[in-house]
DNA sequence: GGAGAGTATCATGGCCGTATCATTATGACG
DNA sequence: CGTCATAATGATACGGCCATGATACTCTCC
C-alpha cells in the first residue's frame, strides 16, 4: 500500500529539480535541504538514478544534477521501475509465486483491475505535471513546517 | 503496493481455517505445513489474531484454533488493521505527515479514488467469500508445487 | 503426572534508512 | 600550470525493524 522511502525521495526530488531553471545543474545538497532529507541517502538515490539514465550528473564547482529527458517524458512509472525494481506491480497481494489468470490467488480478480488503475495513473503522472502542480503553489512536495504547538 | 509477510500469512490461515470444518480446533502447525510457512512466526501472527478478536485459542489437547467471528463478518480490512496497523491506509504516497484535501501533495486526488476502491475492496472481501471461492477449487492459498524442472 | 497444545522470551540474519569518512573529478584563480 | 575549493562518488559502519529460529513456560485433557 505504501512505498519506500527511497522511492518517496527519488520522487520528490525529480519534481523539485522540474521545478527548478532547465540547464542548471541542481545541488544535491540543496535538494535535500529543501525537502529536509538526509543529504547523504539522498545522493545514493540520485546515483542510482544517473544510472536508470533519468538524470546528468556533473562534478566540481558549477556541478550538480540535471534531467536528462525532457520532463514530459518521464513519468513516475520510470522512477519506480529504478527504485522499487522492474516488476513491482506484478506480485500477488498473497505472495504467492505464480497468480495469473489462469491459476490465480481468491483476490486476484479483484485486486487486478485496481492494480491496472495504478499503474495507468503511474504513466500518466510526467513530472512536467507533477511540476506545474507545485508551482502553482496549490501542492506542496515537502512537509509543513509545524508551528509551534507545543508551547 | 504489496502487503508486508506478515499479512499475507495472516491472510491465508484464516482462510484456510474457514475452509475447515467450523466448531473444530486447527492445529498451529497443520496450518503451517498446509502453507509451507514457518510456524513458529505464524504461531506469532495467530496470537496476534487472538489479541485481535479475530480468533480463539484453545490449549493442551485437542486445542488449536477457530474463527471468532462468524466468517461472513470479518473482512479483510479487520485483518489488515491488525497486522498493518490502524490507520495503514491514511498514508500520504510521498510520505508527507499531512496530505489531506484542504493541503496535499500533487498525487493526492489521483491516489485518493483508488485507495477508496482499495478499502471498498477489503471490506467486501470476507473470509467466507474467499474461503468459498478456494473450496470451489478454482483458486488457490498456497504455492504451486514446483514439478522437477531441474533435471 | 505426562503428553499435547498454545504462550512468552530471547537470539539471529537481512535489508533499509542513516551517518561518517575517504576518493575522484572539475572548474576557478593566482 | 599548479593547487585549491567544490561537488559527486564510493566504501564502511551502525541501529532498527521484519522474518525467522530456538527454547523454555503454561495450560488442559486424559
Amino acid at each position: 500500500m505504501i512505498l519506500s522511502r527511497t522511492s518517496q525521495y527519488a520522487i520528490q526530488a525529480l519534481i523539485y529539480i522540474a521545478t527548478q531553471p532547465r540547464g542548471e545543474p541542481v545541488l544535491n545538497r540543496e535538494i535535500a535541504a529543501h525537502l529536509g532529507v538526509p543529504s547523504a541517502y539522498l545522493a545514493k538515490i540520485m546515483q542510482n538514478l544517473c544510472k536508470g539514465n533519468l538524470l546528468y550528473s556533473f562534478r566540481g564547482r558549477l556541478g550538480g544534477f540535471c534531467l536528462r529527458e525532457e520532463v514530459e517524458k518521464t513519468d513516475l512509472m520510470q522512477v519506480l521501475a529504478l527504485t522499487e525494481g522492474k516488476g513491482f506491480t506484478d506480485d500477488c497481494v498473497l505472495g504467492l509465486k505464480v497468480c495469473s489468470d489462469e491459476t490465480a490467488c481468491p483476490m486476484h480478480s479483484r485486486w487486478k483491475p485496481i492494480k491496472e488503475k495504478v499503474v495507468h495513473m503511474l504513466h500518466e503522472q510526467t513530472l512536467e505535471k507533477l511540476a506545474v502542480a507545485v508551482q502553482s503553489g496549490k501542492y506542496r512536495i515537502t512537509d509543513l513546517p509545524h508551528a509551534a504547538f507545543d508551547a
